[in-house]
DNA sequence: CGCTGGCACTCGTCGCTAAGGAGTGCCAGT
DNA sequence: ACTGGCACTCCTTAGCGACGAGTGCCAGCG
């Protein structure tokens, strides 16, 4: 199939002016535009080749053309290269990050900075928990009968939870228990804890078996299998932004209903790595919601290691190169400032 | 001035089929759905005098009457009786709140609900620091010269923060201020603390002395001073349903910019009281970009106490006794959660 | 063979006008 | 004090035509 360098270069142009202009473009502002070499009929030519094959479509009979999921797709692989950051926003992102006092604030700062930047919807899963490791256990007695079980990670957070007694418990106990956790799971990521906290509870002392044996359960359903991941979202207001388009068609509850949805977040960085960033495009995104958005995610943590995903949420006529560099900006920072802490 | 009891029963019917079909109500259509016993003429001259005296308006000559902020508020003051929930809501409420398992979730469940219940955006403010005790600190050795300061408080809100050491700290001198911490704060109101936390410093051990005083500033500094408070939102998709008419003017942007912004959140909740709720019909709202919406808080908490604001955001065309109703449930629900945990 | 200029055609947008209808204000009558 | 009637306003909708952007196709040119 003829694809040469002029018809990619068409469309290139097609894409980038519809990402800047929002409106569908016509084969004469394209020339006029970019200096292609070429006369306005020419370029219909390539144009009607380049929506035979799918990549451009047109909105109506004589209208100008759009690029299609597949077109950005094209546009995304092999005619785009990253967009460098501008020093402005590199000094951005060192300002917002810098002075953050704890991982909330680390998180929420960033998650900011990401929507400011991109003007998207931006998403950080905080800092997963099944893939740090566990700092500190600690115990709290609240009444004779309950006890705050607290657990610090790696990554600087913090997971409590009230534990039910199954009768009361002697400070001394109390303390026992406490040494015992730390001395075994101090410094074990949290993957690797559930055949250690078995033993834990097999060479228990037997008046203190019952005890732990609960501790050890809250602690493996809550704390680890229950890989309770946290989100935090911002820049929704920018979705009003993706255009009267869209937003009188209603489009818009779906997209911030799913939004508010956790699950349905966590799935957009089922895939993510570190260094490089995914980027789905309409239909590709698994979310039927989000079918008509495109998603650009990464991976973040200390170094190569990923500990959580980010990205941004935004129309599928975004500016691609400078998002992905913006996300691959913000992770890297973020995970920087990770291995500080 | 005159508004005798017609007068009035036709503004609350204004208000209500207006908050129902969300259409301006014209005088034949007000007697055919409420059992007025006049004519229609009638009811125009009423409204003349309604629409002289400010409380409803007509968007055009020609359409309808509308209620103003004044007809609400009127309405609310004086028109409605609070609406007992419906056994359906009661058993929502006991379900969706039964089975959290932590603070974190308690606050989550109860904004979704508050969202889902009345179809529109809640705000849940997280139990207020400030006005709870403390139950337990906990210092934890990161590195020699880092600790990282956990804070429990009795509405089992859990606060941590990384503290530089001015210098090295042995396990037991941790141990010791540890105790000493405990000793004196525990069961003390944060906003007592202060003073406390001053004489602390004074009676340290001289070689602990630096590393007492950089603790309590810390502790002074960020878990009490900034008493930053956190907010849980639901719901915003239900603010796409506020009416195309608000929406196709852009007016959505700047409500939801506000509600991203914790601090304006925050506001919200200044004068909030328990067991009553506190109405601010739009232009009544001191938020400037809330000014086209309606805002129903009410503080919870343990008993008649008030550790918190919760509320919900809509369009001033609300059903008022509805939600009224549902925001003083479920805040009454969360302060029983609270008094038990 | 690829590119170009020309030309007819499509079709969405904009502005105008006319008809329809909902709702009002006013007035005279009971 | 209420009611029925009536003229009036003005929003909404549909229909029509002009306009223009953009296309597809074709014949011609290098």
């Amino acid at each position: 199939m003829g694809l040469d360098d002029r018809k990619l270069e068409v469309l290139r142009a097609i894409v980038e002016d519809y990402v800047s202009t929002q409106e569908p473009v016509g084969s004469k502002a394209l020339v006029e535009r970019h200096a292609l070499g070429v006369s306005p009929a020419t370029v219909r030519n390539d144009m009607a080749v380049l929506e035979d094959e799918g990549y451009i479509r047109q909105p109506h009979t004589s209208a100008g053309r759009v690029p299609t999921d597949r077109g950005y797709r094209l546009f995304v692989d092999r005619l785009s290269r990253v967009k460098p950051l501008s020093p402005a926003e590199r000094r951005a992102i060192e300002r917002f990050l810098v002075g953050a006092v704890d991982l909330d604030d680390v998180v929420h700062r960033a998650v900011r900075l990401l929507a400011q930047l991109t003007r998207q919807v931006a998403v950080v899963q905080y800092p997963s928990l099944t893939r740090s490791a566990v700092r500190h256990l600690e115990l709290v007695p609240v009444s004779t009968t309950r006890l705050l079980l607290v657990m610090i990670t790696d990554t600087g957070r913090v997971e409590q939870r009230v534990v039910e007694l199954p009768g009361p418990a002697e400070p001394e106990e109390i303390t026992d228990l406490r040494r015992t956790l730390n001395a075994t799971l101090v410094g074990v990521k949290l993957v690797d804890t559930p055949p250690l906290v078995q033993s834990l509870v097999e060479r228990a002392e037997p008046q203190a078996k019952a005890t732990m044996s609960t501790l050890v359960s809250v602690l493996l359903e809550t704390l680890v299998e229950r890989h309770e991941e946290r989100i935090a979202l911002a820049g929704t207001s920018n979705l009003a932004r993706m255009g009267p388009l869209d937003l009188s068609t209603g489009a818009l509850r779906p997209i911030l209903e799913a939004l508010e949805e956790e699950v349905i977040l966590l799935k957009l960085f089922d895939e993510v790595k570190s260094g490089s960033a995914l980027v789905r495009i309409g239909d590709e995104n698994e979310v039927a919601d989000l079918r008509s958005t495109s998603v650009v995610s990464t991976g973040y943590g200390p170094g190569t290691t990923v500990v959580g995903g980010m990205g941004v949420v935004g129309p599928t006529r975004m500016d691609y190169p400078g998002t992905i560099a913006t996300v691959r900006a913000v992770a890297r920072y973020l995970g920087e400032m990770l291995a500080q802490h």
